[in-house]
DNA sequence: TTGTAAGCGTTATCAC
DNA sequence: GTGATAACGCTTACAA
């Protein structure tokens, strides 16, 4: 009665008189219980592989949170969250599925590298990635980063733009800044404009990196006429670095972030940037992760969410994208 | 052997045998039977009663989730989360506690009103408040939240402004925000100036509610000559609205906000704010929750961390505080 | 120092 | 329709 069995044979009275007694002595079920009868303990693990003060910047990883929550709660799940260095991933997240903890992972940020993810895949755990990891046989929930890229770059280059400066979200062994990264060519490439090394630096994931980076791109001659920068969060510190010098945006650099977080339309000027649907992304992840679980088919392993270029003040012209 | 129990008589050469064959046989113990047997999940849960998009834009709630998967990592426990919006905090929570799922609960945001709230002190369930509740029995960890505003306001007086405007952080029935007007009233108070309603604003949470708050705030005249804002995410937003109507920060309006989230150093100009210690206060939040699930005597029922006021361009002079 | 058995609160299966 | 009983994989207490 209590559980709702399908194959359900009882009398509604009984049925009645069980629901009313379990309410009289306000019967819960005992979790662990049921998970070691039933070998599902109900819960999903989110595993975040960055430094802890690198998560604590990073207001898209929270805007995914937010629609894994409400994934959760719609699944009947709960969400168990944990947060690893890079350094010690070896087995970390492991125990987790070992154990039996969860029923299933889902990762972010981890690398080709990790042996652990090896282990998962030996034993068939289901998993799910956010960002894709070449040649790793994981589900995996992502945007095209670099179309998405290209697409906005070739925004700068339509308004004028020649010298282009580049700012990864990520050091360069992160898949998403290499394909960011990528995208940038692309645009270059498309429009005839030469690839140039020298205007290109690598942030880290914090506004820290981006302040230094930018000063650092500051120090070209001539000077860049615009930057992108790969990540919204990186981009609250090259603004930073820009006015420190009296820069003003855009009139004399225009400026294009990426992932749209939410303060994006408060940055001073507005910022131009790749719209994530980063709650959606966390939504599907769950989602895909309880088809797994389910051991349901999937329809798509990987599945790539749109993105759209915001046009806001910091990039100048208002032009329709 | 495996669990490396205190009271052990066990030969080394058993035990070493014991740890080989174990790691032979790659066993983990299995959490839902061991959370069985011994009545402990080794887990807890930190629950916020929030607007999800209002924890979205919490760059705050990040820190102090940091420090608290920080704390659960060296006590070797595991932490699960939920967001629960207030309107059906029931005891959305309580089927946690109940179904043992947890070992305790950590409450960020919960109202005093919760009937919830009354069942967990019933059911005697360790539980930790991040804020204080008037006349709740629980424990909870917070800053004196008042002391640190009056410190701050009394500053901008200090400085010469006469004229301070204040916007909350929140509705005014959060406790927090009803503390942080206060402050503001108690340094006005001090220093003999009339408190006048009609400078008060309420902000929400997020950057939108600052924007529009500030705004309403321009269209007094006089203008006020500074404003004090009691959230650094909400200050994102009526920052916004200086830069809108071209106003100077700070030559024709200072700016002090509260939270010193960790790009409040990048934004234009750099805010100079209250400083919380954010990771310390989760961290402590799950200390103290240990000590109440091992059954330890809490020292103090109630922990206040310390603030100390940010210094920054906003606000003017580089006075020391 | 080692071995044994009861019990934790469910689920799942099968007999009635 | 309903009731009984064996797992599930540990912890804990006690016997050897």
């Amino acid at each position: 009665v209590l559980n709702n069995v399908a194959g359900a044979q009882i009398s509604e009275e009984t049925r009645q008189r069980v629901l009313l007694t379990a309410k009289r002595l306000g019967y819960v079920p005992n979790a662990a219980a049921q998970a070691l009868a039933s070998k599902r303990s109900r819960s999903i693990a989110l595993v975040i592989v960055r430094r802890p003060y690198q998560v604590a910047t990073d207001s898209f990883l929270t805007q995914m949170l937010n629609g894994m929550v409400s994934a959760v709660q719609t699944y009947q799940l709960r969400l168990l969250i944990d947060i690893i260095e890079p350094e010690h991933q070896e087995k970390a997240y492991l125990e987790l599925a070992r154990a039996n903890r969860v029923d299933g992972l889902i990762l972010a940020g981890p690398s080709n590298d990790d042996a652990a993810l090896q282990t998962l895949v030996e034993h068939n755990f289901p998993t799910v990635l956010i960002g894709e990891l070449p040649d790793a046989p994981f589900a995996s929930i992502d945007v095209d980063n670099r179309a998405a890229v290209a697409k906005a770059v070739a925004h700068l280059i339509r308004l004028g733009h020649r010298r282009i400066a580049f700012i990864t979200n990520a050091p360069i062994s992160y898949g998403a800044a290499r394909e960011r990264l990528l995208g940038y060519k692309d645009a270059l490439e498309l429009a005839g404009l030469a690839f140039d090394e020298y205007l290109v630096r690598y942030g880290d994931f914090d506004p820290e990196s981006g302040y230094r980076q930018m000063k650092s791109l500051l120090t070209i001659s001539p000077r860049p006429d615009s930057v992108f920068i790969a990540s919204d969060v990186v981009a609250i510190g090259a603004l930073a670095a820009m006015h420190d010098v009296g820069l003003r945006i855009p009139e004399d650099i225009a400026v294009v972030g990426y992932d749209d977080i939410l303060i994006a339309p408060y940055l001073h000027p507005p910022l131009t940037t790749v719209h994530l649907p980063a709650g959606e992304l966390g939504f599907s992840a769950v989602e895909m992760l309880v088809q797994l679980i389910r051991q349901e088919n999937l329809e798509m392993l990987h599945v790539r969410h749109e993105t759209h270029l915001v046009i806001r003040a910091s990039c100048g012209a208002n032009t329709i994208n």
